[in-house]
DNA sequence: CGTTTTGTTGAAACATTTCAAAATAGGTGG
DNA sequence: CCACCTATTTTGAAATGTTTCAACAAAACG
């Protein structure tokens, strides 16, 4: 069947143990396999868009999603990187508002989507998922809170310290301590909210102090540690 | 009986019509209502703090709660005011991290404090409830993600006409069009994450303006439409 | 190989912060 | 209820971090 073969089985799928869905039984699991639809999506694909409705949530298998919201004269705000294993879409379905973010392919992905009327089947029957779900939401929510305040209060510099560390934990480095995902300045700054032409400087800055090094996009980090104590993390 | 003076009964109380307790059975409704503890809280009173674990959330009868976390160097962010019918502190027993905010009483509040075992005895027993709750999460989480874009890239000027409107729609206006709720120019400031001589210096701008008027902590909201374009709000 | 996007640099402009000093308001104990 | 003490508010001036603008270099792309 062509089918097997485009729609990878959930049963296999290493999100069901790791995610909100562990707490699923098995016929929930073969319940959810036979109606999630799986794609591949192209680098730059975008995904849904802020203020849209969308009649489903995403579950990544692999790639990375850009999550952005456009401020004030179109300018983007990164709100997180999503990769292999995060859930996103979910929470505008849930509050049952538009999107208020849009979501940009920035590495190949293959993606499962999920209908909300099912979503809402296996809400209602297992409580268990629900609690799930709920537990997930809290974290970014707690995630989200520490985001406001470092945006307030740190400095550009630190803020753009404390993402490349963040970074650094969530994509991981390669043998070469080169950090696994591939920004342009301008998304560093969109993610920190700040200009372009400020990350830039800092970057240098930071490469000179030999906390960092510079291959186009690619940044190793040579000094965590100090990176980790300039950001002010705690 | 001493405790029915203490304790309102959850059945006349407006939170379970309004808030996430709708979805609750008559009996799970006593079930809460047995195991609640209501008390009243003087200003000033911190009822949790950061970092720290509580063993239950709490439902806002009245008063004024202060919802905030410790940044670097002790500079207090404001997260959010609390009032009449917002539940706060589930996050944290959800997620079941660490409290990331501290809450203190800002107006004299009478509060519900609920039990951990309880609120996921409901929430394994109703799934509706857990809805409820999810959504309570995701509507915080839109919130929070729109409060990130206008922290990173409006101007502080174009933040305090937000946060002036804002506050006007959550606690509103009394008769002479006065904000109903009093806070100090350092608590402004630590609400838009700026400096309080900064809060101070715009609130006069737009006193000067015709925007506003002030007398001491109370402010009269005299243009709301003019404030709303200088906030730059869509 | 030309065209567009991205990255870099310098200099000037700007918003905001910081520091300091003084005025005012608020609260408490005598 | 006054007097005192503390916290809050206000203002000015200087310092600072960051942005903006402009021009150019380099890389990516079709």
């Amino acid at each position: 069947m062509k089918r097997a073969q485009e729609e990878p089985l959930c049963h296999h799928c290493a999100n069901v143990v790791s995610t909100i869905f562990t707490k699923l039984t098995p016929d929930e699991v073969e319940y959810i396999n036979d109606r999630k639809r799986c794609s591949r999506y192209e680098k730059g694909l975008i995904m849904y868009e802020e203020g849209g409705r969308t009649n489903g949530f995403y579950c990544i298998c692999s790639g990375i999603v850009k999550v952005y919201k456009t401020g004030v004269e179109g300018k983007e705000q990164i709100i997180r990187f999503a990769k292999k294993g995060d859930i996103i879409g979910y929470r505008s379905i849930i509050s049952g508002e538009p999107a208020c973010t849009s979501a940009k392919i920035l590495e190949e992905a293959v993606i499962c989507f999920i209908y909300t009327p099912d979503l809402y089947n296996l809400l209602k029957k297992n409580a268990e998922f629900g609690i799930e779900l709920l537990q997930l939401a809290c974290t970014e929510l707690g995630e989200a809170n520490n985001y406001i305040t470092d945006i307030a209060q740190k400095s550009v510099r630190e803020r753009l310290a404390e993402v490349l560390v963040s970074l650094k934990q969530n994509f991981g480095l390669d043998d070469d301590n080169i950090l696994q995902i591939y920004l342009t300045r301008e998304e560093l700054a969109n993610l920190i909210g700040t200009a372009t032409e400020s990350v830039i400087r800092l970057l240098s800055e930071f490469k000179q102090d030999k906390l960092i090094e510079l291959q186009g996009r690619k940044i190793r980090i040579v000094d965590e540690k100090k990176l980790t104590r300039i950001a002010n993390m705690m």
